[in-house]
DNA sequence: GTGTGACTGAAAGTCCGTA
DNA sequence: GTACGGACTTTCAGTCACA
């Protein structure tokens, strides 16, 4: 689940949570109708400017557009607890699906060698945290 | 305070914490060494794709990216507290500075009386929560 | 009310260099 | 280690007509 799924999701949920159309949406936006459409179908990866905008069309923080949706995770201990008992629980996997932009990989794709080089070179206090395989 | 703010203030933040150089976060995060530093000046509003990168190099959720910084403020009571006297608390002002980008307002330029009265005369269960006296 | 293709201008994003 | 410049390609952002 990429940044695209999320905010198309919650954009849409919170919406219709507000029974507004798309072109509702986009008026307060100061966008346009076809465009909210063209996010809410994963085409585009909004710049946090446009985001900024829907969050405050939407009253709500840009952080919030783009956190993954809530799944109430009920508890069913034998012992009855009452609204705390529900665990919130975001569905955060890592997910390795096909993304949708071939752009991303271009930068991938440099000549890693010279500067990976060059800068593990100079590794000495950065801690690395990230092995990343590749 | 707008996004570029909060991401710019954000990402030297936690990648300083980290100890890494604009070009270890850049390696990290696929991207381009001038990008991050463009982004930290604020000259771009970055994508949420590049954002989800980022966030997915500085291991965190690209939402923390967006939330503005968090201020600390001590509780100077009598009693002495330990660690859990601090109360977080974020300056998340409406705020009114002069838009970097000019290009937003293009939006906001259209013929809005044609739209606004086929809309309004639509409105019927629209919560009107944002009158927007321009 | 929404999805979609086509189109265009502007900005994002990459890559090089220099200070 | 970072800021900043130019030149370049790709994508976003915005709009329209049509289904």
């Amino acid at each position: 689940m990429n940044l695209r799924d999320v905010l198309a999701l919650n954009l849409r949920k919170l919406r219709r949570a507000r029974g507004w159309s798309q072109e509702e949406l986009a008026h307060r936006a100061d966008t346009d109708r076809t465009y909210i459409s063209a996010i809410e179908r994963r085409l585009y990866a909004a710049s946090i400017d446009v985001l900024a905008r829907l969050a405050a069309a939407l009253e709500l923080e840009a952080a919030e557009l783009l956190r993954a949706p809530i799944v109430r995770k009920r508890v069913v201990s034998e012992d009855a607890h009452d609204g705390k008992a529900l665990q919130e629980v975001r569905k955060d996997r890592p997910a390795s699906e096909g993304d949708i932009n071939a752009r991303a990989k271009k930068a991938r794709r440099r000549n890693e060698s010279a500067a990976e080089a060059k800068r593990s070179a100079g590794l000495k206090k950065s801690n690395k945290a990230k092995p990343e395989p590749t």
